[in-house]
Formats: structure tokens, C-alpha cells, sequence
DNA sequence: CATCAGGCGAGAC
DNA sequence: GTCTCGCCTGAT
């Protein structure tokens, strides 16, 4: 067990932001008691949360070594949340609304495919595809306590499944789009590991290169898998407050390096916030 | 029944 | 380059 006392770090909240689809509530706890099931790196985590705390249920040397990076709980994010103007009622407001969340750190490929199938879709219809992918593709394990879960696919993996298993994992016109980006990248066609390296504009270029990845899945990616948090992802919610909140133009400008992280707090802001 | 959910690709111009 | 249209599928 390791006890985080941080400020500005909502498990509940980043649950919901929609950025990681493999971080669930568990079922059967209420407000009460708030506990979270993660799958990633390979690992399985469990997670509390608590009124002032976050608990992790694993050693402090798995905690300094994957899961302090993971939620980037060395960025101090009431710095970002500092940078917003003052006049900028809206802003305030989002930031402040969602002021739990944090940037993840996630895996690139994963990511690839979950936005993929993000698109013209619903977060609940998402997860359960990528339920179905994993368990049908993706490598089974057992945690200590004998805790079944199951890897996200490799790319070979799902290069290898036949069209019409994808669209049995409910991906629909989407299946093709995953088809052949698996394939890409299996084949090499597109070489993920360089993109680390690359320049952000570089970067998107080489990702939109893979069927199925647009304009914004692209940022999408490279903002929660390759923790660029320049890239400002405009969807259907961020364009409607694009379009209402800032008709003049969004101050990009100001906030360089950020835009990311306030994306994040705008969506957030506009898919949670009660009556619309 | 129509519309929408964190869009994209193909084709027309 | 910009614009339009069709697309799987489940929820409302």
C-alpha cells in the first residue's frame, strides 16, 4: 500500500476524462468507498480513493518506479492552472472543475487503436470493444491474489485477426481502420518507436499515416501517448465551446506547451457539468 | 422514426 | 486545397 497526499490528483476524475479506457470504477462501490481497477504496462493495479487521499494498492518501489510517472505526479499542475488568465471566466471555471486531472502517460500503440475507435462513438461503446479486444487478443494473466485481467493486443496480434472477428468485437466500420494500422505497424511500415524522438509536427504526420487516424485522433495520440501536451484535440465538444465561449479565437498563444492539459479541463468541463 | 456519440476516407470540384 | 457524404451500432 502506498498513500499519495497530493494536491490536484483525482482518480475519480481522470476515470472519467475519457483519456484511458482501461481505468475502471469497480463495481459495487459507491461514494462511500471509491475503488478503481487499472490495466496497463502489462500490470494490473488497484486504486482507492479517498476524501484527502489516493491510495495504491502495490510496493513503494512499483509505485516510484511505474506509477509515479504513469499519472505524471512529478508536473505540478496548480502551476498550469495558475497560468489561466483571470478574465477568462470559462477557463477559470473548467480548470477549476476539473482540477483533479492529470495528463497520463500511456502506451503509444494502445493508444493508437483506442482513439481509432473512439471515433463517432460513445466512452461506454469504447471500452467494451476494447474489452472484447483484449480478451479475445490480448495475452491472459493472474495478479498475485489470482486476479484474472488481460494485456492490450500486439500489433501482431491483431494483424492476424480475420475482418470478420473485428467486427464481432462490436468496431464496426472501424474493424478495417484497425485491420490495416495493425498491419502497418507490424510490417513496420510505420516505426513507432521513432516517434518519440520526433518533432510534434513530425510526429502527427507519421501517425496520419495509418488508416483510420485523422487529424484528431492523431492529437489525441500524441497528447496521451506520447505525453505532448501542445496538441489540442478539437472534437465535436471542444468546437462547440470553441464556437460559443471563444468566437474571437481560442488565446493558443498564452498558453504554449499547455494547450493539452486545458483541452482536457474543457472537455472534461463540458461532458460532465450538470444540465447543459 | 431521426439524431448523436471525443471522425475519417474517398471522391468531386 | 475545401466540401460533402456514407459509414457500424447502440442509446435516447
Amino acid at each position: 500500500m502506498v498513500v499519495i497526499t497530493k494536491d490536484h490528483f483525482s482518480i475519480g476524475q481522470i476515470c472519467q476524462s475519457g483519456q484511458c479506457f482501461r481505468l475502471r470504477k469497480l463495481e459495487g462501490t459507491g461514494k462511500a468507498e471509491e475503488k478503481y481497477g487499472l490495466t496497463a504496462l502489462g500490470r494490473y493495479l488497484e486504486i482507492e480513493q479517498k476524501e484527502k487521499e489516493v491510495v495504491f494498492d502495490c510496493t513503494r518501489e512499483e509505485y516510484e518506479q511505474v506509477w509515479k510517472h504513469y499519472f505524471d505526479l512529478d508536473e505540478d499542475y496548480s502551476r498550469i492552472i495558475g497560468m489561466v488568465d483571470e478574465r477568462d471566466a470559462y477557463l477559470l471555471q473548467a480548470s477549476a472543475y476539473g482540477s483533479g486531472i492529470r495528463i497520463l502517460r500511456q502506451e503509444l500503440w494502445e493508444m493508437i487503436v483506442s482513439f481509432i475507435i473512439s471515433q463517432q462513438n460513445n466512452i461506454k461503446r469504447i471500452q467494451k470493444c476494447i474489452d472484447l479486444l483484449c480478451r479475445k487478443y490480448g495475452e491472459e494473466k493472474y495478479t498475485e491474489k489470482g486476479f484474472c485481467y488481460y494485456d492490450f493486443p500486439k500489433p501482431q496480434a491483431l494483424a492476424k485477426a480475420a475482418l470478420e472477428e473485428l467486427y464481432a468485437c462490436n468496431l464496426g466500420y472501424r474493424s478495417r481502420y484497425i485491420h490495416d494500422t495493425a498491419e502497418s505497424v507490424s510490417r513496420g511500415e510505420v516505426d513507432l518507436a521513432c516517434l518519440q524522438e520526433m518533432s510534434y509536427e513530425a510526429a502527427k504526420a507519421e501517425l496520419m499515416k495509418l488508416r483510420g487516424v485523422g487529424v484528431k485522433v492523431a492529437e489525441c495520440v500524441c497528447l496521451f501517448g506520447l505525453h505532448r501536451t501542445e496538441a489540442f484535440p478539437v472534437d465535436t465538444h471542444i468546437n462547440k465551446v470553441l464556437r460559443q465561449q471563444y468566437p474571437q479565437g481560442f488565446p493558443f498563444e498564452r498558453y504554449k506547451g499547455y494547450e493539452g492539459t486545458l483541452q482536457q479541463y474543457i472537455f472534461y468541463y463540458d461532458l460532465m457539468k450538470p444540465e447543459k
